[in-house]
DNA sequence: AACTATTTATAAGA
DNA sequence: TTCTTATAAATAGTT
């Protein structure tokens, strides 16, 4: 939208990149806060420019942390188990480890 | 956008609603997209329909689980700390451990 | 699932 | 860089 029409690839120039992405993320979260009051939705957004600026929307009636949740029962992938596994090769240089199970 | 202006508040037709979402998800992705390639960013989108219907977007270059890591780096928050404590919680009713310190 | 009148987002310019 | 505005794009109501 606006004075022409552009291409969809990486705008090389960094200043014309960096005020494109200020422009377009403001519209996204706008969307976003729209897509949640109208339809009821929970809708977590998180990006990082090439600069690597943090910004993250999450719907008022949940948090990021509750949609991880949620994300890992419905997507088929558990992020917990990948931090488990790091934690415990962690855990493994320094400590024995003994379970009995019940 | 369309034929009318609409006032931003919870859509009650469960059917209007219904499809008010799925052209307003199709058009978040969109931008999302959009928004990667333009400005090398990278996005992470999760939601939720009031139905409780999952769709998810990530930047091609990475993948969720990244960006929940980068997430927590940057905001503050330890998704993995409280999923460790309902994982030890757990635990805690089946197992007796027993760790020795090196 | 298509169509189109309108509203909205935004690219380029001031 | 914030504001403007011509134009592209999204979408609300319709079929």
């Amino acid at each position: 939208m606006g004075r022409g029409k552009i291409e969809i690839k990486k705008i090389e120039n960094p200043t014309n990149r960096q005020v494109t992405y200020s422009k377009r993320r403001t519209g996204i979260m706008k969307k976003a806060k729209e897509l949640t009051v109208l339809c009821d939705a929970e809708v977590s957004i998180i990006m990082f420019s090439s600069t690597g600026k943090f910004s993250e929307y999450c719907s008022p009636s949940t948090d990021t942390k509750k949609i991880f949740d949620r994300y890992q029962q419905v997507s088929g992938t558990n992020l917990w188990s990948a931090q488990y596994e790091a934690r415990t090769t962690f855990i493994s240089e320094f400590h024995v480890c003994i379970c009995f199970h019940s």
